[in-house]
DNA sequence: TATTCATATGTAACTATCCACATATGTGAA
DNA sequence: TTCACATATGTGGATAGTTACATATGAATA
């Protein structure tokens, strides 16, 4: 990626779903929407958009695999920016330590879903 | 500071005014509310009330001397979030060369205030 | 203590963002 | 080709954030 307005990485990052999102998939490689709706307790839609934003700035890259899409960093994220991500994670790991609690969970299980 | 919440940080992070302020008063150690006027060519209110935010939330820390009041970054920011403004400031620099350039000018010239 | 300079804030209008609800699209299986 | 499941999006109303303008505070100096 040529170009990543720092200002537009931080509005992305300044929504509580958006940036548990971002944590959640950094921490975990990758994440398919259900995934997040589980873990985050939030309904279908509301996390579908809040990923397309994050997808719109080119932060997330999205793959569709049958019935499922999964979202994982855009591969050409800056360098900087995915360090603010990283330091972010390991730093305020408090902040979704819950939700990451509740990932482990849904994998274990294979739930419903995923 | 015992916790400061990612969400409202990168929320006071992501308007264009408070972004450079904060990036310039961790390049410069420390400014004054006219050297960001300056810097940014902004309206005196508009830098007062963004700064005013950023203390509100515990980013910056501001002490008056005489007539000046000089903000810098609060000394009790958590490590992460210092790391998030170093790792911007580095690696997105374009974002803001104008500015600092204008911050350097400033401080040489000993301007109309500074 | 009157004036000037630097900074802060009250208020109302404007703008952007977020949400809820409904519905649409896309995929695999029957 | 119909159905069920996973995901995406259109729309309007609600909420939060930002701005502009006027004015207030606080410190130094005459």
């Amino acid at each position: 990626m040529k170009y990543m307005n720092p200002n537009e990485l931080f509005k992305c990052l300044s929504d509580e779903s958006r940036l548990k999102s971002v944590l959640l998939i950094f921490q975990f490689k990758e994440a398919c929407v259900c995934e997040l709706v589980e873990s985050l307790g939030l309904d279908q839609p509301k996390i579908s958009r809040h990923l397309a934003s994050l997808r719109k700035c080119n932060i997330l890259l999205d793959e569709r695999r049958g019935k499922w899409v999964y979202y994982r960093l855009h591969p050409d994220l800056p360098l900087w920016a995915k360090q603010v991500i990283e330091q972010t994670a390991s730093g305020a790991s408090d902040y979704y330590a819950d939700a990451a609690r509740k990932f482990k969970q849904c994998q274990i299980n294979g739930n419903d879903c995923c």
